[in-house]
DNA sequence: ACCATCGGTGATAATAATGAACCAACAGGA
DNA sequence: TCCTGTTGGTTCATTATTATCACCGATGGT
């Protein structure tokens, strides 16, 4: 935790699409790391291309290297494009905001969105980093992981974004649990006010969890016919994922998903 | 230069669309570091989703942190897509394999390519990294930067990619000072045997170069009539470029412009 | 002119990185 | 079966790297 490349690396995450562009004495003060250490740690991620600094101005951005290194991976092992697909029927269908997300680490790392159409939605950044415990999409992820991700996750404070989130280890336990019975999980404004989700998870050729795919609705809007429908459309969208993706669902998710709609 | 982070960044660069998964004794050997070492180095990134390994095997991979990031630097600053349809006029325009590279580090990021259909074509991997001093693109990025990065590029061996390459570091300032004058610069076969490269370059809002576009053709294949064909065009997309991209090229490169073709 | 803050630098004290040896597991071959 | 050479991963004493504080010049607002 205390290693010089965790802090380094660490300091990337506070580069988001509202906040590009990061000053040194900014940077250093959220990240509770001394000026000089960042510099260098600046200068460094520079040099390997990770960060740049705009000549013009003296701020720090993130580099071109990030996007050499999503190409190379994208190539290898395309995904982004496939759940971008997915992500639009879903969108189109259901009239709200769908999102994906991936393992990154100990959180989930948003790599695609499709925005419904209507005036009032919920809308998310892309890139954003969302927690493990207080969205839908990290339950079901963890609700279908080895414990080991799970213990990982619990083993840190779990932040309270909202009134509803739960920081409770053991009731989380027992959350994960019913969600890996169902096969999907919910949210009810436990990652935002007024933002309620629903979301599937997606696997890996060896039946790992390697993300998930949501529907986010706008908490009021939430009726049982809604979520009824939203439901079916991931059970099918995640199929759908899994098969072009050479994705194999754990005996428990086949279950679960047997038991939602039998044959 | 041997900072642990420097170590830790530097085994990203080991990962291409030809080997996107490396295992860790592999790393090791390659990068010259101990075993022990490159092991809490990848736990450390892998906590950090700028890798994962597969579940299945214990092979390491490029983490869905990268795809977040790139995310969020490609919306905060578009320009993979403003690239790529440049690149597509190009290759379609002269029949050629076009590609686009961003100053990344010390060296070039490969961000960009769209191959030609015929059957002979130069191919490139995307994502590839390029040689500042044995590529067109290096040549006429360099040439319009400021002396610092070239002094970082020439403080270093220069590698004899080919029989070609220029490694005498006199000789390539000389070459970078032509270069400068003619606002583009060519490489017959210093970076590949048989590929004959013309670049051009493309700039920040404030002047800066950023990077390059460039066509690359088998040596056999470039004749005179190409040549001024391949310039014309890169002189006219690389306006086009900097123009939907906010740049704003330097005096040295407007004149040089003007010089080709004068009004 | 002033004060605050910016990005950046350098020397010393303290921490974190290093690397050889070691382990268990696996694969292939004799 | 036994041997051998891999693999990924771990341990721990030594040591070299890193963090820290104070400082600097520049910038910008009052």
């Amino acid at each position: 935790m205390s290693s010089t490349v965790a802090k380094a690396l660490s300091l990337l995450d506070y580069f988001s699409e509202a906040e590009p562009e990061i000053g040194l004495s900014e940077l250093a003060r959220r990240s509770g790391v001394d000026k000089a250490t960042v510099h260098r740690m600046l200068v460094v991620m520079c040099n390997y291309g990770l960060l740049e600094k705009r000549g013009d101005a003296r701020l720090y951005r993130l580099g071109a290297g990030v996007l050499r290194l999503a190409r190379v991976r994208e190539t290898a092992f395309p995904v982004t494009s496939v759940f971008q697909q997915v992500l639009e029927v879903l969108s189109a269908e259901l009239g709200e905001t769908a999102h994906a997300s991936l393992v990154s680490g100990r959180a989930l790392a948003t790599i695609g969105v499709s925005e419904s159409n209507r005036g009032s939605r919920v809308s998310l950044m892309a890139g954003e980093i969302l927690p493990m415990h207080s969205t839908a999409s990290g339950l079901v992820v963890m609700a279908f992981s080895n414990g080991e991700l799970v213990d990982r996750v619990l083993s840190e404070p779990l932040a309270a974004k909202t009134s509803r989130t739960i920081t409770d280890t053991s009731i989380l336990r027992a959350r994960l649990q019913e969600v890996a019975l169902t096969g999907y999980a919910e949210s009810d404004q436990t990652n935002e006010d007024d933002v309620y989700g629903i979301a599937m998870p997606v696997f890996d050729s060896d039946g790992t969890t390697t993300g998930a795919i949501a529907v986010a609705t706008p908490a009021h809007r939430m009726t049982n016919d809604l979520r009824q429908q939203v439901i079916a459309a991931l059970f099918r969208e995640a199929e759908k994922l899994n098969y072009s993706l050479g994705g194999r669902p754990p005996a428990a998710f086949r279950t679960a998903a047997s038991r939602y709609r039998p044959d």
